[in-house]
DNA sequence: ATCTTGCAGATAATGTGCAATTTTAGCCCG
DNA sequence: CGGGCTAAAATTGCACATTATCTGCAAGAT
């Protein structure tokens, strides 16, 4: 039995949701990651809470937890509408990535036992079985090794806000398939990482890292870009 | 007519806070940072309801937008409570400062024009007359001088993280008082990062700012250890 | 004797329906 | 074709009902 879905780092989320706020939160967010709610789209309060079988509240409070991940925009008297993900959006969530990942990267190299050396090679082992056949259970895998670096680092402020950004771009990524040559360029970057962390050089692993997170970022952007241009024929 | 309120950067904070939600939470917010609002101290909605002349609603959105800020923690079914901002907190956010702004600053430096250059120079120069008489003042001035290299940056979100985190250091350190070797290395840094600016020297300024807001992190963290000795004893 | 366990009652958070205010869209008129 | 008025729609704020948690205490077990 592996379970291989992407969970959030233990003890992270502190989520501060009711109930039934945490529920709609989920599906409100899927809808928008899936694409059923779509850019620009206006959210209305009424409406949401006849389709999730509840009542204003536990929406308002969703899309206020929404609205702190960047995925809605509320404007004072006027409601919320689905955050258009652009090209911009996006650079500027994974350059603080680029900022943030290197840190924490190094924070782990000092702290790493060989169990954790083991757990990263067993999630790549699988990542290359997988070889992109599967490109969910990929983006799964892939945020699982990253996981398993930041998850215990003693500064929970910077792995939640690693996470809330991973989410986001996951939820981008979705929608495109990986290139040949970033697909070659992931696994190499992985195997090289573990090298690094082996020898314990701390420097090289962060500059792996911000290399490797940096690629991610422009990987994405070049697909919205191809899109955008493709949809404007 | 010199108004130095400290204010945030323009186009940030795009809020989504009800006019009635926004008010009850400018003034919760001060009543934490001033320290009416105790560490720990539960925040029952119906009592702030009451005090605030208002319902349930807003205060729960004030809430909730507080919790983003990080000035209060929320369980489900338990409510809300203060946060207590001891050192460990304190430590996350002044790390992530460390790595975000040496990166804003870095852009700042190839987009500065004459003009920038002046009006570091003009707040520098009040800094330097106010000369810690006023800690407010100095405060304030301090993040005007900050602001004005991050204020135009193309990443929103970078910037709008940065503002957030130093809300809450200007918060925690309202409290202390600037020791005199602080004091000094305030002002030589400050004059020294004017100068790479000038010089264009975009590493070097960076640098610069790392040190800087380390130090500034640093300083606050002494501070609340002998805060807590001295409470001890 | 001490600790655990189970049970009311109180307290407060959460969810629901509704009234009031604001925005928005349509429409008539110039 | 454009500008102001009116009605519909949606957000916002409020009072109340419901549900969950906490407190204190008593009964039973170790």
């Amino acid at each position: 039995m592996n379970d291989y879905k992407a969970q959030p780092p233990v003890g992270m989320e502190p989520s501060g949701a009711t109930p039934a706020g945490d529920s709609v939160y989920q599906q409100i967010r899927d809808d928008i990651i899936s694409g059923r709610l779509v850019a620009n789209e206006r959210l209305v309060v009424a409406e949401l809470a006849q389709r999730h079988n509840t009542s204003a509240n536990p929406i308002r409070e969703a899309l206020q937890m929404l609205r702190g991940e960047g995925f809605v925009i509320i404007s004072p008297n006027r409601g919320a509408r689905v955050r258009p993900i652009d090209q911009d959006f996006v650079r500027d969530i994974y350059e603080i990535g680029v900022l943030i990942e290197p840190a924490l990267t190094r924070w782990f190299v000092g702290m790493a036992t060989s169990q954790d050396i083991a757990q990263l090679e067993a999630v790549q082992d699988e990542i290359e079985a997988n070889n992109f056949a599967d490109t969910l259970r990929h983006s799964e895998l892939d945020t699982r090794f990253h996981t398993i670096m930041y998850e215990r680092h003693y500064n929970r402020h910077a792995a939640e806000l690693w996470w809330k950004h991973r989410e986001v771009l996951r939820a981008v990524s979705r929608r495109f398939d990986f290139t040949l040559a970033r697909r070659a360029q992931v696994m190499r970057e992985h195997r090289e990482l573990i090298a690094l962390i082996k020898a314990g050089d701390a420097d090289g692993s962060a500059a792996l890292v911000a290399q490797h997170v940096e690629g991610s970022g422009r990987h994405i952007l070049e697909h919205m870009r191809a899109a955008e241009t493709a949809r404007a024929s």
